[in-house]
DNA sequence: CGTTCAGTTTGATGAATGTCAAACTATATG
DNA sequence: CATATAGTTTGACATTCATCAAACTGAACG
C-alpha cells in the first residue's frame, strides 16, 4: 500500500538533488524562464545549451554534464537542433513539485515512516 | 537590482540539498504530518527525534546529523522538551518552497543568468 | 548520587559530487 | 574535404556526504 508513496519519495529526493547545485538551479530556471516565452507565442522556444554555458560561470563539460542531470531526474528533456541543443521542461515532473508543496501531497498522514526499508 | 535574486537562489539550492537525501526527506514529511496534527487541535504537537531514530533504519547520530542539516537549511526548528527533542516546521520556508513551483518565482523573466559570479 | 533514557559530538571511512583540461563527435558551411 | 562551432566523453582531483561506532552530555528518576 506504501509502495507507490516510497517510489514517489525516492523521484523527489533525486529531483532535489538534481536542483540542490545552484549553476544546475540556475539552469533549470533558464529553461522555466524561456518556456514562458513560448507560451507567449513562438512555437519551439526552449533553451540552448549554448546560452548557458556563456551565462554561467562554468565550464561547457561541467555544462553538459548538469544537463545530463537534470535530464537523469526527469525535470527536463534535451533535443537535438542541428547545430544546437534545445532544452525543454518536463511539466508532469514540475506539476509534482508544485503539489509536493501544495499540502496535498500523498505522505501526508499515510504513516510512512512506518514503511522503514 | 539582481543581488536579492542570487541570495535566494542559493538559499533555495541549500533547501533542496537538505531534502536530496531520502532519509532526510522522511524526517522532513514526518515532521509536516506533525504538523497538521496540531492544527487538528492540540497546541504542542511536533515531532519527536525519537519516533524518527526508532522508525528510519538509520541510527542515532546519523538522524542527529540530518536534523542538524534541516534546521541549517532554514527548513525546521528544534526545541528541547524535557528529555526529549521535537521538531518544528518552518512555515516561512516551505511557503517560500511553494512559491517557487508555483510560477510566481522572482527569477522568472529576470535575467537571472546574466548576474554571472 | 547512580542509572537510564534521549540525543550529540567526534573521528573514521567509503562513496558521490563538481569541476576542469584534453580529446572526441556531430553538424554546418566554405 | 577542411574548418569552425556546439556539445560530449574521459580521466583526474579535491571536496563534500552518509553512515557508523565509541565516547560524551543533559534531563529525569529512584
Amino acid at each position: 500500500m506504501c509502495e507507490v508513496t516510497v517510489a514517489k519519495l525516492k523521484r523527489m529526493a533525486k529531483a532535489f538533488k538534481a536542483l540542490s547545485n545552484p549553476n544546475r538551479l540556475q539552469i533549470y530556471l533558464e529553461i522555466i524562464d524561456q518556456r514562458s516565452k513560448r507560451v507567449e507565442g513562438q512555437l519551439e522556444a526552449g533553451c540552448g545549451i549554448a546560452e548557458c554555458i556563456a551565462k554561467l560561470n562554468i565550464g561547457a563539460p561541467t555544462v553538459s554534464h548538469h544537463v545530463k542531470e537534470l535530464v537523469n531526474a526527469d525535470l527536463i528533456s534535451v533535443e537535438r537542433n542541428g547545430k544546437f541543443m534545445t532544452c525543454f521542461l518536463n511539466e508532469s515532473m514540475y506539476n509534482e513539485l508544485r503539489e509536493f508543496f501544495d499540502g496535498k501531497t500523498l505522505f501526508k498522514g499515510s504513516g510512512l515512516l512506518s514503511t522503514s526499508r
